[in-house]
DNA sequence: TTAGAAATGCTCGTTTTGAGCATTTCTACA
DNA sequence: TGTAGAAATGCTCAAAACGAGCATTTCTAA
């Protein structure tokens, strides 16, 4: 053997964090499940449904997430998939966080609200509540201008409190990558990136939580966003990036559509997901000739002008094509 | 509080491996750093590079990948990506593997191998060894239609051994959809899903390992491909579906090159990483109008013909465009 | 009865893609 | 010193995909 195993006591043990973000799409918004956590009598804090992995009482990782959704908020799912796991979920650890070391597997899970569902605990939420910045659907969002590239510009400006020789790219190159400015374009797949720099330029509640005696740029001007409890805005912001990048090359969608549903309420909620607007006739044109939806012989009416057909989820597109999704391109119309 | 925070002896400890799939191209093979470990001084069995997660001596979780790993080979590796956690890594665990429950993250480390490294430990492997049906350099693998399908068509007749209402796709329509038979396509991009329907069929050595008491299908039959321990194979799996993924919208394939290489080397690496031969001169056009590449004003001569210019990576592109990358598409030519 | 609102059908120019022919410029060898 | 062979490179061309917009149909509401 090349290395002794390691005894029981050598190994720290390592405590695994479940955390699940359940998006929806809901009247054309798109939302999360969230948790409101009373830390103390005086502050509320949001959570997305969470729960430590007991190997004793999970089968899998993803029963034990299951359970833990389903302990919390009554919520039963069908989609999920696994995001990211995560090594420091109070990012830069101190002392007193380090034994028990909590490591957290973040899920993206999907799924339809209908009427009846009620949740016994929890809330929906609009997403855009803890991304303001990431609220395209109107016009671009006056927060971006207004405050976080104001703020950005300023820590650009500053020199890395750690020299870092180990990053090539800088600051002003990361900040165009990420929020297209000087000529780039916004990506509105890069949420985590976005989310990440604002940590590191300290302009997220979270970033102030972690590192208390940082000096962080702009101390002066409130946190952008809604924060939430350890590193859950950081797995939500994974999610949305996630779910954007998949919905181009896998049909996941239709987790989010009823079983029958027009063809402008499909793209409403592709909208819904991705921000920008979309051609109405080429998207009709792409679905459909992609084979992704079906005719149901149906038409809904109460449509405010001339009726439209009822469709339907083409399973058995899933086994004809590689890689099936709505192939849009992220520009505007 | 919603819930009760759980004690400490009540979140049975669990021990979280890193494992790490270290993948090069070498000599137009794609190859992966495999050490061998001695079980017993009879068998002997291939393993990724791997070790535990210690929070005390490491400080994230890459890092502590970064240590084993060069502890394991002597190896220093740049690019690394995460690729998934699982939580079984006996898959179904028997009641003596539950405590310590270990669960593992399968990390995609990319390098370029240089003549003069020389590895204190381990070894490069072709990544054929354990995947040979998915060696699509020359044709079509003989595995496939001699060993591979032939009993896969088997296990596809017979019943489940559960019933499985919640599966809703038949396994001959599981079997199409992975290996492309009855019409289907074979998408080159299904590693993981291919090894793991060999896996439920049985037709691999670690599931006759992890399920003994199981009779599998075709027990007569030598097992498919080289086994490793644990699930390393299932690891390395993943991680050849995520770069033949990867590369066609991350210019990750420069990872794998040296500073200065031609049009040519350029592509051959391509095709070691995703199989089907590429239509040169599109290849060209592609990579050059992507502005992936510059020419360094060298060129190379004993290429066999007339000599070739060199080009290096145009890192300026990750700051460009949003998903630069070698677009190509999986036809053959 | 009619205005307004969507749904739907269709066109059209531009870009991208897949494929192949032709030319250039080396090396190896007669 | 030619000359064949092998790549590298340049260019063309038709098909398919894409982006944008006009036109028509068929509802509801007043």
């Amino acid at each position: 053997m090349r290395r002794e195993p390691l005894s029981r006591k050598e190994v720290p043990s390592v405590e695994i964090g479940l955390n699940a973000a359940i998006v929806s799409v809901h009247n054309d918004e798109p939302v999360v499940l969230v948790v409101r956590e009373t830390a103390d009598s005086i502050s509320a804090t949001d959570s997305l449904p969470y729960g430590p992995f007991s190997p004793r009482e999970h089968r899998t990782l993803e029963g034990g997430l299951r359970a833990w959704v389903h302990e919390q908020t009554g919520l039963d799912f069908g989609y999920v998939e696994q995001l990211y796991t995560f090594g420091d979920r109070g990012r830069h650890a101190r002392a007193e966080d380090l034994d028990p070391h909590v490591v957290s597997i973040g899920y993206l899970a999907l799924t339809h609200i209908e009427q009846s569902d009620d949740l016994q605990r929890g809330s929906w939420h609009s997403w855009y509540h803890y991304f303001p910045w990431e609220d395209w659907r109107r016009s671009r969002p006056e927060i971006l201008d207004a405050e976080v590239l104001p703020r950005l510009k300023v820590w650009a400006e500053m020199p890395p409190l750690r020299a870092a020789p180990s990053r090539p790219v800088e600051r002003s190159d990361r900040l165009r990558m990420c929020f297209g400015t000087n000529g780039g374009t916004w990506d509105e797949e890069k949420v985590l990136d976005r989310y990440e720099l604002l940590y590191e330029a300290g302009l997220v509640d979270e970033a102030r939580r972690d590192r208390p005696e940082e000096a962080v740029a702009n101390t002066d001007g409130a946190p952008l966003g809604t924060p939430m409890i350890y590193d859950h805005r950081r797995i939500l912001a994974t999610a949305i990036s996630r779910i954007r990048a998949k919905i181009k090359y896998r049909p996941v969608i239709f987790e989010l559509m009823p079983a029958e549903f027009t063809l402008y309420e499909l793209q409403k909620t592709v909208e819904a997901i991705l921000g920008p607007h979309l051609h109405k006739q080429n998207f009709r044109r792409l679905v459909e000739s992609a084979g992704l939806v079906e005719p149901t012989g149906q038409v809904k009416t109460r449509t405010g002008g001339r009726p439209a057909k009822l469709f339907r989820f083409r399973r058995e597109v899933l086994l004809e094509r590689p890689a099936p999704g709505v192939r849009v391109k992220p520009g505007r119309s």
